[in-house]
DNA sequence: TGGCTCTATTGAAACGCTTCAACGCACGCT
DNA sequence: AGCGTGCGTTGAAGCGTTTCAATAGAGCCA
């Protein structure tokens, strides 16, 4: 039921060894045998069981994609990417989601661990170069995406965030906005601090300009919403002129409270920019001005950094040392929420 | 650097034999024995090497989970019930994505074959009762998900499509409309054949209704806004006063189109129902009304059927035999859309 | 013909674990 | 004292591969 080599050998009247050969070697098998095992191997419908060959060649063919939020656009769109360049590089893409949740992270890297998996793309939810370095010393190579490691110990591939913040809010200061407000949060997370980094360097260049800062608890449509509510309750004067979402899912919140309240139009009350692009930004009510992530390219972009030691496949870089860190401009998408047609 | 049970049984004093049994059969070895044993682990910082164990032990405890869709939060929330119930029951999932593609399907199963799953839960393309069947040659148990198993020696867990249909439309009718659109497709699609055809019963059931039935190419955000846009080019007493979307992208898509039109009010001149009640249902410009699915609850009970013999943890069915498929009721959840506050 | 090289194939060891028959030992019973 | 009982432990076999030293055979040249 479960055929062997040994039986696929016995009928092509050859050695175990031949058989594998032509499964891994076929150049140093004569033209003939190939053919013979081949054929054995069809007409018993043979699949070389995966696990003894890893156990006996030490390396797996799947590689760990532990991400945050497998509901958010960015990530899947992210985990598609690497699949495909796994694919094409022979590798598979295990996909687990931690939910944000340190618990369910440590779980997941057990089992990444116990399986022994080629390497490990990881979005951590905190600090965990300490298990990154058990992961190291055991054989088991990790990339960190979406955020810059701290530890130059491990590849990460990333985008600029404050240069993010930067282009949107500039962009906000070039369409003649001065108060400006940034929503997102919590502020613990890198890619949120970074971003509002970038903000307030934008502000600073501009005589005249102010930022206020709104702090969510998550990065959520919810979160939006809420803080729309609360921009609503203000008399009109003192509301700002622009708001910077960090994330999409936020500021499409924002737009259905701010946009549904008859009492706001937007982009000529309140301009609105939010950060991803995920493809429901431009099918929103109002198309919505993005900062656009190259989710993709960063998935398939890690998967080369994990895969090749020499690094010649990846996108920045010298030739012949590895490149450890990659990391990716954005770009602006800029929409109707922003009085662009 | 990677520490074996020989190391830890050298450590402790004892044979390898014993080490294995601490691990997987505690209650067989004295209390002092395991101690220093767990003592000798901890202190080498040993992991199991689970491709030996599962090369000897036979079986893996990974579940592959193959979806249709990844950006689809219907299938994200099914993944992760089926997760959390793996988890509980000792397994972790897999998750992989077909993205409707029967190449990139074919992929995965071979890999999965290859890595000697556990049990396979897939929602599958097309027709895949052959490949299963072969599946089931080599031990691997499958359980189609999201729709009904044609053939009787797969389990399948999936929702009432047709009672689905029916429901959305009578509450359509029972709200006062009559000229009832379905919009979805493509109608090859076995869910969407299904709410059709309970569409069909509703409407027939009440003189005077009527169903006009607009295909789709997908069921995606674009192409629900497109459909709308045909239906702003009718003069507004051809318009439908109610609209049936197959699932909640293509009628969240309609309902920005045709909300943002100026020409149009939901629900007063078009109610629209939509289908799988996901988070953003809730939170769009107009919330939407729905057909919910539990999608984590099919996940869970999909993982459940795989790995039980005996069924005992079934949600239905009698606990003797084992259930072979267990079909979920939908429900309506009635919102603004359909003029519910 | 003898010796050499080169290619194709073989057979067994090894990967790290689980399992299981066999063994030793202490204990209680007759 | 002799014997069975049962618990705790051992050591080796075996899971299905890959790898590698060894071997066989063919072809070539001197």
């Amino acid at each position: 039921m479960a055929e062997s080599v040994k039986d696929v050998a016995r009928l092509a009247g050859v050695s175990v060894g031949t058989v594998s050969n032509v499964l891994n070697h076929p150049d140093k098998v004569a033209e003939a045998t190939v053919a013979r095992v081949q054929e054995a191997i069809e007409k018993l419908g043979f699949v070389r069981n995966d696990v003894a060959r890893q156990l006996r060649a030490g390396n797996s063919r799947a590689i760990g994609l532990l991400i945050l939020d497998v509901r958010n656009p960015f990530f899947t769109d992210l985990a598609r990417g690497a699949e495909a360049r796994a694919a094409e590089l022979g590798h598979a893409v295990l996909l687990a989601n931690s939910d944000e949740s340190s618990a369910r992270e440590a779980d997941y890297l057990d089992l990444f661990e116990q399986q022994r998996i080629r390497g490990l793309l990881i979005s951590p939810v905190g600090d965990i170069t300490g298990r990154l370095h058990r992961l190291r010393d055991r054989g088991i190579r990790s990339v960190l995406v979406d955020r810059p490691s701290s530890d130059i110990a491990f590849g990460s591939v990333f985008v600029d965030d404050v240069a993010g913040g930067e282009i949107a809010v500039r962009h906000l200061l070039e369409i003649g906005r001065r108060r400006i407000a940034f929503v997102g949060g919590s502020l613990a997370i890198r890619q949120v601090s970074d971003r509002l980094t970038g903000a307030r360097a934008a502000v600073a260049e501009h005589a005249g300009a102010s930022l206020e800062v709104v702090e969510t608890a998550a990065l959520t449509v919810d979160e939006g919403a809420k803080a729309a509510h609360a921009l609503l309750t203000r008399p009109p004067a003192d509301r700002p002129d622009a708001v910077f979402a960090a994330n999409d899912l936020l500021a499409i919140g924002m737009l259905q409270v701010l946009a549904g309240s008859g009492d706001v139009t937007i982009p000529d009350d309140i301009a609105l920019v939010g950060y991803d692009d995920i493809d429901f930004a431009s099918a929103a009510i109002v198309p919505l001005s993005s900062i656009r992530q190259p989710a993709a390219l960063i998935g398939a972009t890690a998967v080369e950094l994990l895969l090749t030691r020499t690094g010649e496949a990846a996108v920045v870089g010298r030739a012949s040392e590895p490149t450890r860190a990659v990391r990716f401009q954005p770009e602006l998408v800029a929409r109707a929420s922003t009085g662009v047609r």
